[in-house]
DNA sequence: GCTTGTTAGTTACAAAATCAACTATTACTC
DNA sequence: GAGTAATAGTTGATTTTGTAACTAACAAGC
C-alpha cells in the first residue's frame, strides 16, 4: 500500500478547510502575546479580553461585554471577580436597577491596560507586516465577516 | 464622563486586533461544523482532527499527527484512545521500533470520516462563498502564512 | 554489555472550561 | 398588589485541558 501524505485519495485537503486554517492561524498568532499577559500579569485570554474591553470602550456592565466578545457569563463572572481581586477593576452597583453592576478600571487596571496595549500595537503591525497594506486590510475585512462582527 | 463605546481613546481598536479577529472568526466559523461531530459523533475538536489527519493522509503515528496538526501528544493519545474505544481506528505495533504505533481508521472510522468530510467540503464552500474566489484564495495563503503551513 | 541519554506514548494531578442550577432583583399580567 | 416570568450575575458539579512525571523501548559511548 503506498503512502502519500502530502497529495490526498480525493478532492478534500483538511490544510485548506476553513475552519481549521483559520484555528491554526489564531492560535499560533496568539502564541506571543498570550506569553506576555500570562507571564506579566498571570492573566487568563478571558481576563485580558475583559480588561481591554473596559479599557478601550469605559465603563461597561458584565452582560455588556460577554455580548460584544460573545464570551459566557459564568467566564465573565469569573474574569471579573479575578481582576476585581487584583483591584484592576471596581464595581459599582446600578442605583436603577441593583441587579446591575457598572464596572470601570482602577488607575491601576488603567495601567495594566496601556502597557498591554502597546505591546498588542506593536504585534500586531508585526503581524501585519508579513502582508502589503491593501491585503492586511481586506483580511481584516474577511475575518470580520467570518466573525459577524460586520 | 462621556461615554461613546464605538470609538476608542486612542488609536487603537480591539476589533481591528488580529489575534482577536483571527479567534472570533475561528470559533464562529467553527461551530455549526462541531455541532455535527459532536451531536453526530458525540466527537470532541481533537478527535475529528485525528480521525481527518488519518482519514486524509493515511497511516500514521500519533507523533506524526501531533507535529502536524500542532496538537501536545497527551491530547492526542487520549483522542486516539476515544477513537480506538468507539472501534474507529486501529493500532499496530511497529516491528521495527515497538515504542511505535502505526494507526489506522478502521471500516467503521472510514465510513465516519467520509460522512463527515462530505460536511466540511459543503460548510467550506458555503463559507468561500461570502468572498469572490480570488478573495477566498487570498484568504487561504495569508491563513497559511500566519499558521506558519506554508 | 552496561551506563547514560533519548524517544513514543501514557498516566496522575492541577487548572480551566462547560453546563445546570441557584439567588436576587425587576418586569409583566391579571 | 400577588403571582409568574424574565434578567444579571454567581456558584457547584462535571468534563476537558495543561503540566509534569512516569514507563517502556531503543541508541550511543565506552
Amino acid at each position: 500500500m503506498t503512502q502519500d501524505k502530502s497529495a490526498k485519495k480525493d478532492d478534500f485537503d483538511l490544510q485548506e478547510f476553513l475552519p481549521y486554517l483559520l484555528n491554526r492561524a489564531a492560535e499560533e498568532s496568539s502564541l506571543e502575546f498570550q506569553q506576555v499577559y500570562k507571564d506579566r500579569y498571570g492573566m487568563l485570554r478571558t481576563e485580558w479580553r475583559v480588561l481591554f474591553h473596559l479599557g478601550n470602550y469605559g465603563e461597561m456592565t458584565a452582560k455588556e461585554i460577554g455580548e460584544r466578545a460573545k464570551i459566557h457569563k459564568t467566564k465573565v463572572s469569573r474574569a471579573v471577580s479575578k481582576l476585581e481581586q487584583r483591584r484592576y477593576l471596581a464595581r459599582n452597583r446600578d442605583t436603577s436597577d441593583r441587579r446591575v453592576e457598572q464596572l470601570t478600571l482602577t488607575s491601576a487596571g488603567q495601567t495594566v491596560y496601556r502597557d498591554l496595549r502597546l505591546v498588542a500595537e506593536a504585534y500586531d503591525t508585526k503581524l501585519a507586516g508579513l502582508f502589503s497594506r491593501d491585503e492586511a486590510e481586506l483580511l481584516r475585512k474577511m475575518l470580520r465577516r467570518l466573525a459577524h462582527m460586520d
